[in-house]
Parts: C-alpha cells; sequence; structure tokens
DNA sequence: GTTTAAATTAAACAAACGTTTAATTTTGTG
DNA sequence: CACAAAATTAAACGTTTGTTTAATTTAAAC
C-alpha cells in the first residue's frame, strides 16, 4: 500500500498523537483537526481507526533494519570499538523513534487488540542473530568473557534508554535539563558512554 | 482516606485492567463487572473514574519504601555483595509490582490527564540519594571506580527488566520460557544475575 | 423495634465515540 | 467542454462512555 502526502501526514499525526495521549485516549475528529483533514477521511483511506494504528506499527517497524552487520563487517576495527558503535546506533535511532517505541510497547502488551508484529518480531530476531555471531566471533578472539547472556544486552541498552525516557521528569530535575537541546546533547553524551562503558564493563571483564 | 475490603477489591479489580487494557481502554462497567459491584459504586466511592486512577497511583506509590539503607547499613559485608542485594530487591519488587508501575510509566507520558506524581517523584529521590551515598562510600573505600553515572544505574536495572517485560512475547520464544513458573525462575535467576553481573562490572572495574 | 445513615440498585442522562451515508466538489482524461 | 473517477464534506447513525438520579435495601445506633 503505497501512500499519498496527505495519508502520511494522517499517519504521521496519529503516531504522535497516539504516543501522548494512547490509542484509546485519542478521538479520530482529533487526528482530523490536527491533520486538517475531514474525520470521515480516515476510514475512507484506512478502513478504520484500528486499521490506521496497524498500518503505521507494520510500517514504520519495516524500515528499521539497523545496520548491525555493516559495522560489525569492520574487522579492522577492535571488538569493544565496534561495540561502542552498536550501542551508539541503537541509541540514536530508539530515540529517534521513541514515539512509535512506546506505542508498540503499548500494544504488546494490551489484551483489547491482537495486532500482529511479525516485522516487528522477525527484525528483533534479525539483529539479536547479528548481535549474537558478533559477541561470540569476540569471545573466539578472547576479547570478550565466556559467559553473557547475550539475548539481554538489547534489553539492557534500549531499557536504560526508555527508563530514563519514561521518566524523564525525574531526570530533567536531577540533571537540570532544562532545554531541549540540553536534553539531546545528554542522551547524545552522557546516557550513550554510561551504556558504552556498562556493556563494555561486562563483556570485557571476566568475575 | 482509609479502604474498607470492598474498595480495595475495586482498586485491585482496577489495577489489573488499567495495565491490562490501558486507562482509557477500561470501561467502568468492566471494572464493576469484574468486581462484582454496581457501577454506580465507582462514583459513589471514589467520585470519579480518573480519582480512582489517582488514589491508586498514590496509595500503591507510597508504600514501595525500598529498604536499600538496611542493606547499605550492613557494614560488615562487602560493597558488591551488598551492591547484589540492591539489585535483587529492586528486581523483585518491580516484578511484584510492574502492573502499577505501567501505569504510572503511561501516566508519567500521557497528556491528557495531569495527576500528581509527588510520592513516586520523592520516593525515587529518596532511593537515588540513598544508592548515591552507598556507591559514593564504595568509591571513598577504593572498592568502587570514581567515574560512574549515579543516577543511571538506577535506569539501568529496572529498564533491563521492563524491556525485558514489555518484550516478554520475543523473549519467552527466545528462551523457551513457556509455563509461568519457568519464567518466574528465569527472572529470579538469568535476569537478575545479568543485571548484577552489569553493574558489578561497570562498577568495579577501570577503563 | 424504630430511626437514621450508609450502601446498593436499575434506570436515565447528556456527551463523545467510530463509522457510514449521500451529496458535493475537485481532479484527471478524452 | 464533457464525462468519469476520486476526493471531500456535513450530517446522521447507532453505541458506548462516565456520571447522576431517585428509589430501595441493608446496617448501625439507641
Amino acid at each position: 500500500m503505497e501512500l499519498n502526502d496527505k495519508q502520511k501526514e494522517i499517519v504521521q499525526v496519529a503516531e504522535k498523537l497516539f504516543a501522548e495521549y494512547g490509542f484509546d485516549g485519542t478521538s479520530v475528529r482529533l487526528i482530523a483537526k490536527e491533520a486538517g483533514i475531514n474525520i470521515a477521511m480516515i476510514s475512507y483511506y484506512f478502513g478504520s481507526k484500528e486499521k490506521l494504528l496497524e498500518h503505521m506499527v507494520v510500517h514504520r517497524m519495516s524500515g528499521f533494519k539497523v545496520n548491525l552487520d555493516e559495522i560489525i563487517a569492520q574487522d579492522d576495527r577492535s571488538y569493544p570499538d565496534r561495540l561502542n558503535e552498536i550501542v551508539a546506533l541503537y541509541v540514536k535511532r530508539i530515540h529517534k523513534n521513541n514515539r512509535i517505541y512506546k506505542i508498540v510497547h503499548n500494544e504488546l502488551t494490551n489484551n483489547a487488540r491482537s495486532l500482529t508484529f511479525e516485522h516487528y518480531l522477525s527484525q528483533k530476531k534479525k539483529n539479536l542473530d547479528s548481535v549474537t555471531k558478533f559477541i561470540e566471533a569476540g569471545q573466539k578472539a578472547h576479547v570478550f568473557k565466556k559467559h553473557i547472556e547475550i539475548p539481554l544486552l538489547i534489553p539492557s541498552i534500549l531499557g536504560t534508554y526508555f527508563h530514563f525516557h519514561y521518566n524523564q521528569r525525574f531526570y530533567e530535575e536531577s540533571y537540570g535539563l532544562n532545554t531541549l537541546e540540553s536534553k539531546e546533547l545528554f542522551i547524545e553524551t552522557t546516557l550513550t558512554k554510561h551504556i558504552q562503558k556498562m556493556l563494555n564493563a561486562l563483556i570485557t571483564y571476566e568475575d
């Protein structure tokens, strides 16, 4: 399904509103108003409000091929070096798309609707496979230590970001992140470095 | 405000439903049906559906004094030992109460309602202060290294758990966690140990 | 046992919801 | 210009929403 400019505008507005107010907290009338269109256009284009959500999730998530393999393939770089770039890439990407991720997190644990998350889950599986190969190669090269719970590495990266994100009101106060710029800078530097250090320590030091 | 048994039952049922369907996805009729009471009783007891939510958040969160200080005070135990127990305590507590935390996460980032989170935020502040004192004492004793982003330690603990929790459908498949017991065991052992190792590595090894 | 307050109920309320209709306007094609 | 298809609109549709009402039942106090 190819979208014209008006349809793209609807999806974009709906993503913002679903993230801010929740799917059930967002009325089609509000979406229409914010997108500057008539209410009927949502059913006309997407069939229903729920199908708009489904379309959004499927299409936003299928564009999410993290180019892990490109980084991993650069075997002239050290393992920790490449690991740091993988972490930075993950944080950057999830931060840029945090709204759709919030919607997905909600829908994944929502009993009312039963959307299909094939794209999301298969993408997650592919990324995990790439990370696994990389870590195992590092272990073979005796750079990374043996006992690592590889599938839990990504939860530690993304989870740290999201717990910061969900509690941003608390951390904005703690760190005095008053402006948008200072917050962006914090995520790009302090937060990213914290996760990088943490993963490097976990993976390289034997206990 | 003291609650009688029937009121407690309403709050308990509502917490389950709000977590499963979202606040806006849960009707007062469903709450009443599940709690085995008349619809009017919710307004009668709490004033409104939204005030029920507010009451829930305030009262569930004020009972959340993690006894960090008790653990920290045991200075006959090593710093890493005590750190491990703090992690285990956090994971256990957030797992036991993951439904109210999910609701709070949603409400913290919801623009529609403007609840007060004083209890939650001040509790978080107190816990952070305790952790900070503990880490700084460990640094002074030359057990923990210097450059640690202390306020981001808790996001890494809780975030890892929650990203696992929100994506449990994915990790259940990855790890073959078919039964409830195996999942509980996984959280108590593998997940908890992963986080413990990670924090220990981050805090004890200099880079 | 009578009285008063509290608890509970079914019914009704207006408002908001997602969706559909039917009419109209705009756009593209010959 | 004439025609057909697509896009857009205002209005109406039937449901569901949270809340309130007024009547009734239950419980507590004396």
